[in-house]
DNA sequence: CTGATATGACCTTTGAGTAAGTTACCACGA
DNA sequence: TCGTGGTAACTTACTCAAAGGTCATATCAG
């Protein structure tokens, strides 16, 4: 029986992989994991549903490298700043500089991290939480030594700002997906001038 | 043919229903609208699944009840807020402890409408849009009003800066969902602490 | 010819939605 | 007071479609 599309393209696995993992992490990231199906992934790759299972093993293998890529970028970003000598907002400007730097071409990477839709036993849920908790850890320490500088050092407050600082980033990626000409550049700049509104118009 | 669990229980239609939307609105808001299965809601409810369909029609019908519910008391609360005479960071506040005073039994009432797996088309759409615009055009009226205090009226970062201000409220509501026990009052100091700890330590 | 790349056709599970029937309540006439 | 019929409340047992996952097989490069 002849079928036409079957047998080798040439594309090496290694190739193969890195284009699936490019579109997963977009559709993951913009559609979110449970309205994401492994078959719109490889019509869009032109590949066939087999190929992907056979590289990634299951829709969830797929999810887990698309996190170990894209966490491993993020955290890694997030500590080297971490490891400069910025304080207090600075540190958080600091960072937005480096993370819309690390994403421009690609968001949606920040999301994959904090889908509500992703699994949350299993595997999955260990690698989320693995990356998840070392941003979280930075975002924690940077937001304690804000607070301390107020001489605040409330544990619950502390945890709490730390949730509005990462929300802020959240809406910040969210914004800048629904603005896709902005550059990183440009982002930043606008960043620059919403603190300075905040603390110029008021107190 | 004897059916132990058939027939009336004597619950009249609207106290049926209210209790459905309760469980729903629940279910909805913590899970996602994807995630959430009908069958899932009835079990909670202690009912089974087509007395469900036989009050809301569909999955998205009863999904709609839940925003027009919800959706009503959110825009309706902020909407009062805007028309007394606080401007700026203190707009924000009083609009922050009108939403803790009204969703403190329910937080999650607020993620019913930034939920990202709700169908983006049909009806679902329309009525998340009805309220999320009247809710984003309230927030954007008191973020120009707080940006020209500043002296900045540039549209895309008035946008941007709703978006961040959406953001925080959003993260402060999730930051309530995984802290049951805090009650509207000390959410709402806790908030003037983070605003002050935010002013105070910096500039 | 062997192994890597690749696929069509299937199986299976899950969850939305429905058809058809069962039971309890209640108004009303005798 | 006692049937009795109509309606509202409710369920079991299904259908159907979508999506995760698998199997056997085909093609091509070296």
């Amino acid at each position: 029986m002849v079928r036409p599309n079957a047998g080798t393209k040439g594309v090496p696995r290694l190739d193969r992989e890195t284009q699936i993992l490019d579109i997963a992490s977009e559709q993951f990231g913009t559609q979110g994991f449970a309205a994401t199906s492994v078959a719109a992934i490889a019509d869009k790759a032109g590949i066939s549903k087999p190929l992907i299972y056979n590289y990634f093993g299951s829709k969830e293998g797929l999810y887990e490298a698309c996190l170990d890529r894209g966490g491993a970028l993020l955290a890694d970003e997030i500590e080297q700043i971490a490891r400069g000598d910025a304080v207090g907002i600075e540190r958080g400007m600091a960072t937005l500089a480096g993370m819309f730097a690390l994403l421009e071409p690609q968001p949606y990477l920040w999301r994959l991290f904090f889908d509500a839709t992703a699994p949350s036993t299993g595997s999955i849920a260990d690698a989320v939480a693995l990356y998840a908790e070392r941003i979280d850890k930075l975002a924690d320490e940077g937001v304690t030594e804000l607070m301390s500088l107020a001489g605040n050092d409330d544990p619950l407050d502390i945890s709490a700002m730390t949730a509005v600082w990462l929300g802020i980033v959240d809406s910040l990626m969210n914004w800048w997906m629904e603005h896709p000409d902005e550059s990183a550049e440009q982002m930043m700049e606008r960043c620059l001038r919403l603190l300075t509104a905040l603390f110029g118009g008021n107190e």
